[in-house]
DNA sequence: CTTCATGCAAATAATTTGCAGTAAG
DNA sequence: CTTACTGCAAATTATTTGCATGAAG
């Protein structure tokens, strides 16, 4: 909870209980939509309400300390801000994991004529698991 | 425009005005999300209606005649289907530009444990043009 | 204390739906 | 002809806003 706190903090944010709620929905969903981090959230805070939820997912992500993760047919999601990284999204599923963006494929995407800020990758397929079964 | 046509029962889609109108715009912007698509079609076709642009972007969609780009901050845009490129997005003005991905790319991104289906690849920061003002 | 955040209700925007009339093949 | 498509209006869903009250620093 401390950890959630300091965050904000350090972010210029104001630690409201909201606000941690909210981060540690996400958290621990990992990627997690309005609506998912609403349900979660009110397990533990029966009155937050929905427009809170919207004003503080639009104010930390100004202030860096969640990241959009736009979904094709659906709601975006949000994620803890931390270093690079692409999505494997399962289509049988629908689980997002994290992976480290190889050092190789970083270099490829250095494109002449165009100053890169970020990249955002998304990989649409089949899990393990999914696979397995 | 008897490009579109074709295209259209390609994909098990009747040929109507309406369609080949919203494709007319699409191909021309290049991305489009529904209301530019809207403003754009309304120009030669004042009485086409945003249902029928709702109800056939989900459809050519689904027949596979246009694909969604998923937007960070704003709604998703259409482009037409065609093979695997990545989106240079300039966050300057806007642009969004089609980029083929480099062979070298695309077999960093085969990750064992995952059957890749699709990649989405946006890479966001300065064009060229707005680099040089 | 002072400023900013919350929750509610109301307003607005976005998307979907049902259906009678119309056009495509 | 027959089936599927369109446009409209109404319904639903998603998001934003204003404001009085409450909490953070």
């Amino acid at each position: 909870m401390t950890d959630y706190i300091t965050l904000l903090k350090a972010n210029d944010l104001k630690a409201t209980i909201q606000r941690t709620s909210i981060l540690k929905s996400i958290d621990t969903m990992g990627h997690a939509n309005i609506d998912e981090i609403y349900e979660d959230v009110i397990e533990l805070h029966p009155t937050l309400s929905l427009a809170t939820i919207y004003k503080n997912i639009t104010l930390m992500q100004q202030n860096s300390v969640i990241i959009e993760v736009p979904m094709n047919g659906e709601k975006s999601k949000y994620e803890l801000k931390k270093s690079d990284h692409l999505h494997l999204i399962c289509q049988a599923c629908g689980d997002i994991q994290d992976r480290k963006i190889p050092k190789k494929t970083q270099e490829t995407l250095e494109i002449s004529d165009f100053k890169l800020n970020s990249s955002q990758i998304n990989l649409y397929g089949v899990c393990e698991k999914c696979q397995s079964r």
